[in-house]
DNA sequence: CAGTATACGTGTACAATGTAAACTTGTCAA
DNA sequence: TTGACAAGTTTACATTGTACACGTATACTG
């Protein structure tokens, strides 16, 4: 049976010296995940993966080719969060569902859309299932492959800018929030008016009854999809 | 009168010997920008920099408070470049003409939005600029804070998320598209036949009577706030 | 049980990066 | 002439990713 002690060290009652829980890709993923969310992405090198796996920076590199393939791991765990069948009769509601379940996803790990996007070609798996996931109902409930393709880009454009557009305006380790209100307090609201009533709007404690920014600006995206014609 | 040549050695007639260009901030950061264009942001090095400025990568501490300041710096040369003030006569229109020049910066220096949404508080001025415009033109239309606000994400969601999705499928240096072909052959077709549907969507020469994807997701989501009623 | 092979981890080293601090030099005012 | 100052250079260092050679515990083979 597998240990999956979260402490890298076991102990080993026949020989009865500390026996280390072997390293894995998976187990490697994990911690750089943890690091990730807790400390930040520049937080994330080799010699602190290792050293929080009790192993020197090198031994990594047995079960993982290089710290690229470790940021393509730590994301594809990520968007593997994303709940892609939620239960829905209509395909609004389920394409409505899982585009919140990708905006709660990346808030709860807040470097992930930087890296989604750094622009290269990997295969990230979860990535793949994700869009294809999208394309397949947009297909299912009629709509052309162009329109379908047209309106993932619209969806997804939006997650991923919405996302970063709030996660800008987080500052990482100031859950206080102080930071924020330094930079409030000091903001130039003479010659930026309606940016200052912009900040003021973000600041204001949301009704719980209101919908929020991200769905205001997804179900905008929904109704103009909605609208077009489907063609069967 | 000042000397603009891209050279960074010019010559003294009186003295008749090589006189250096004085270094100065906007001088080191008009390069930068080159430098990220032509070679990518990782190829950004302060020694890079000063290589091609003909200068010891320390001297340009001196225009210059560190690689921080020249990534604020060249982010805010680029976001100048947006138009803010295309003449039209309705909001709806004048708001698509500026996403359009943003969406269009933003490709020609595609290093920029990874930049601009790295999450800080920087108070980047043609950044704020932008912003106070967008939100200034909806304010005028007769909007409420509340939709302004929300009207404003989403439009510039739009365009970060889908400038950077495209970019995403672009690779740096790959200007004859033959790693995006090699991309493509091999790509799981079985697996993802939407997603291999949707590649094959974007390769299809677009008809340039048609409408791009860019501005079908903007139109889209102009459309849902002209559906809202303004509060005058 | 002895010998060996293999997988796993270590140690050391190196190149690339940002940048601090001290040094040099060209220019110009007093 | 002097001397102060700004602009650039030199040197050095810490931090990063990672190549390479080396040990060693575990499992397998006879």
């Amino acid at each position: 049976m597998y240990n999956v002690n979260l402490s890298s060290v076991t102990h080993n009652s026949s020989t009865n010296h500390p026996v280390r829980l072997p390293l894995s890709r998976d187990r490697i993923l994990q911690v750089a995940v943890d690091i990730t969310d807790k400390e930040g992405l520049r937080s994330l090198t080799m010699r602190k993966l290792g050293h929080d796996l009790d192993v020197e920076a090198m031994a990594l590199y047995r079960h993982v080719q290089g710290k690229a393939d470790i940021l393509d791991g730590i994301v594809d765990l990520v968007l593997g969060e994303i709940d892609l069948s939620p239960y829905s009769s209509s395909w609004r509601m389920s394409l409505r569902a899982s585009a919140i379940s990708a905006h709660e996803a990346l808030l709860r790990h807040p470097w992930t859309c930087g890296l989604v996007l750094s622009p290269n070609l990997r295969t990230i798996p979860s990535r793949m299932r994700y869009i294809e996931s999208i394309l397949a109902r947009l297909r299912a409930a009629g709509y052309s492959p162009s329109v379908a393709s047209r309106g993932y880009h619209a969806i997804d454009s939006h997650i991923l800018g919405f996302t970063l557009w709030e996660l800008g305006h987080t500052i990482p380790g100031d859950s206080s929030g102080e930071l924020l209100e330094t930079f409030i307090r000091q903001f130039d609201y003479a010659s930026f008016p309606f940016l200052g009533e912009h900040l003021l709007e973000h600041l204001k404690e949301s009704d719980p009854e209101e919908m929020g920014d991200f769905e205001f600006g997804l179900d905008l995206i929904l109704d103009g999809i909605e609208g077009i014609a489907v063609t069967r």
